[in-house]
DNA sequence: TACGTACTTAGAGCCCACTCTAAGCAAGCC
DNA sequence: GGCTTGCTTAGAGTGGGCTCTAAGTACGTA
């Protein structure tokens, strides 16, 4: 991207080359969500195709290569659970400038301290879970071979602690 | 646990020493969620105190040391996702006895396998989260440096793919 | 007696992130 | 013309997991 490049309007950079229903294809959003971003300003004004007839409709989106890498970031924010509203935030701040690095930089760090937390937190549920199924993969073999100790039952229910 | 032990209802194990108030102090749930989690067969039947009078009331919960096991594996299931109808079917299963052990532990490694995937896809997350916040650091570093060469600018939004 | 804690019922309410509606218009293609 | 794809608006609807309501009763304690 040479400077040359970069100080001018670029038209066919502006507007991109993605109908909305090939994003949806990429993406796996929907095409009323895709909208509803847009609504709800967590994605900038996408690019349109200039209407034919210069009636009453605002053209058909372009989205162009840079909206993608947005909708793919996003995508990974919502996966890791950040709230729309953080997200439109963030986005806010993209759209304002250089100025606001440190603040982004922030959002990112709190998230990921978040997602840090989070990932030890179902770590920790996984060992459980883990402790779980081996315990039934041994108490089926107990079972079947020791099927007439009553006690062995009991034995399941307490050692399973599953309740009633 | 003598067999002796174990083939006689026992009072004061089934009824235990919990009120409500207290675990709802232990478990972080509500005194409403705990009700509701009755209410909707994903928990036993607590045991109760008999009401003095006699009266229409049905006598405070007591739960016990095995509900709280309960209740705190309720929790774990909570924290990774698994919805309250597959912990009902869950619970259903472990009060049906024994024969549904094959049942419960398939339920378990189901869940496990997603929980697994989850930890995955919060880990390539996390990467990126990595890699932005490391970027985010650096072009603060060159920022300030070069704060005058607008080149950089450019290729803040450009590398951070923020959107517009 | 007053207050705090707990009980019951059925269902309404809340929050979040979509998801869908309703109704009509536009444009390209066969 | 018919079909497909896409446009707009404001807001209602959905699903999940609680959370709260409404209204009255019970019981223990100060």
């Amino acid at each position: 991207m040479s400077l040359a490049h970069a100080s001018q309007p670029v038209p066919d950079e502006e507007v991109g080359r993605f109908t909305i229903s090939e994003v949806v294809e990429k993406t796996g959003l929907t095409a009323h969500t895709l909208r509803w971003y847009e609504r709800i300003g967590l994605m900038p004004q996408v690019g349109r195709e200039a209407p034919r007839s210069g009636g009453g409709q605002a053209g058909r989106r372009r989205y162009s290569e840079r909206d993608l890498a947005f909708l793919e970031f996003v995508g990974k924010l919502r996966l890791t659970g950040m709230p729309v509203a953080d997200m439109i935030r963030y986005a806010e701040l993209a759209r304002a400038g250089e100025g606001t690095i440190d603040e982004r930089r922030q959002i990112l760090v709190d998230h990921r301290a978040e997602v840090r937390e989070r990932i030890a937190d179902l770590t920790a549920c996984l060992l459980v879970l883990d402790y779980k199924v081996e315990h039934y993969e041994q108490l089926c073999g107990v079972f079947e071979t020791t099927r007439a100790a009553g006690a062995e039952d009991v034995l399941v229910r307490a050692e399973c602690g599953d309740g009633r």
